[in-house]
DNA sequence: AGCAAAAACTAATAAGTGTTAGTTTTGTGA
DNA sequence: TCACAAAACTAACACTTATTAGTTTTTGCT
């Protein structure tokens, strides 16, 4: 009889979320089998429902894992007292962060949130545009106060925020570009440009 | 007995294809069934194996029509004879441009490749990964000339591509901003930031 | 009108899906 | 050591999947 191995903190239940996690951003939720998912758990399939209700309520804890972690993160920035220009270089930091550290989750929750159920689809999707909406703030108010040339704020949104997303390409070169490159680069060019 | 409708230039084949590509792009590859796509093209599912050869086909054809439309615009990109940054520049707009017109499809490729079987995901990574390397000489080039600050050529193409390909997003916003305000926004944002 | 090819249909197959039921094994605290 | 709960197991269910075989209908040409 196989059994779960947990780490030091984390149950079985995280365990089998962080497993599902890597499964599911590498062949994609749909295309991922609860069977598979046993697996690389090292369990039979039904064993998993000792510690999960369903495929997806995995999903969904990895989606609004990740949705609050950028919510939380971007009101206390709104509550600091930065410029514009820091806050909106603080969300870019902070994005690359998170990504770096979860990965996994990150990705699924960019990638596969359309295969949630009802609630659970409209919450996230509106925990998203929230989101958009609290960085679009920042550059609306960032060209009020003349810190930022007038752009549009919502182009603006889209830019950076597919700029940070597209960080899921970058694991495969970790190596060659560390980390502090990556991001002060990332911030220098959506910031300042690159044309001398 | 139903009938696949066909418009004026387009053969059964490429009807199932277009058809296909929003289907893929709603639901993805693998939650999409053959039913389903036969529902949509109003025929029953075994009717379509008088045209297509299989599912996979089908993201196969989607994902090539489009890698060979970009590999061939930024092949005349790199013959012609702009400044570094102009070619940069260009690149930026046909990205756009071309994903204005064939939405469905780029987003396919872009998100559904993984499901591509040997020996066609090779193949599709490679013309990807040659495509990358074309857009990181122009910037390498730009730099040598001194068009460009001495950014980490790396970075600035995985920055540039992400954000172009964030217009995925923008589609439900396309009666508010109209595409040529995107255009000009994101090349300069890209190429002399935001900041004044 | 009649014949051949194209393209639709129905029926069926084998494999895979998430999940439940019922049972057995394991781990833990008295 | 014994009992109880946690968590593993096997077997099975009801569906769905892509695809094939075989048949019938439609289309287009002479």
């Amino acid at each position: 009889m196989a059994k779960i191995v947990t780490g030091k903190n984390s149950s079985k239940k995280e365990v089998i979320l962080k497993k599902a996690a890597t499964l599911f951003k590498t062949k994609s939720f749909s295309a991922s089998s609860m069977r598979e998912l046993a697996d690389v758990v090292g369990v039979e399939a039904p064993s998993l429902y000792n510690h999960i209700g369903s495929k997806s309520e995995l999903l969904q804890d990895i989606c609004f894992k990740i949705g609050n972690q950028f919510t939380e993160q971007i009101e206390s920035i709104r509550n600091s007292n930065k410029t514009m220009v820091a806050k909106i270089e603080a969300v870019i930091r902070f994005h690359i962060e998170i990504m770096a550290e979860n990965f996994d989750e990150v990705y699924v929750a960019n990638h596969e949130w359309k295969h949630l159920n009802e609630p659970y689809l409209t919450d996230f999707l509106t925990i998203r545009r929230s989101y958009e909406k609290s960085l679009m703030g920042f550059i609306e108010e960032g060209i009020n106060k003349n810190e930022i040339k007038p752009v549009n704020p919502y182009v603006t949104v889209l830019t950076i925020l597919s700029a940070v997303r597209g960080l899921e390409f970058w694991q495969r070169n970790k190596k060659n570009v560390p980390l502090q490159v990556l991001e002060n680069d990332m911030v220098n060019q959506l910031l300042n440009g690159i044309v001398k």
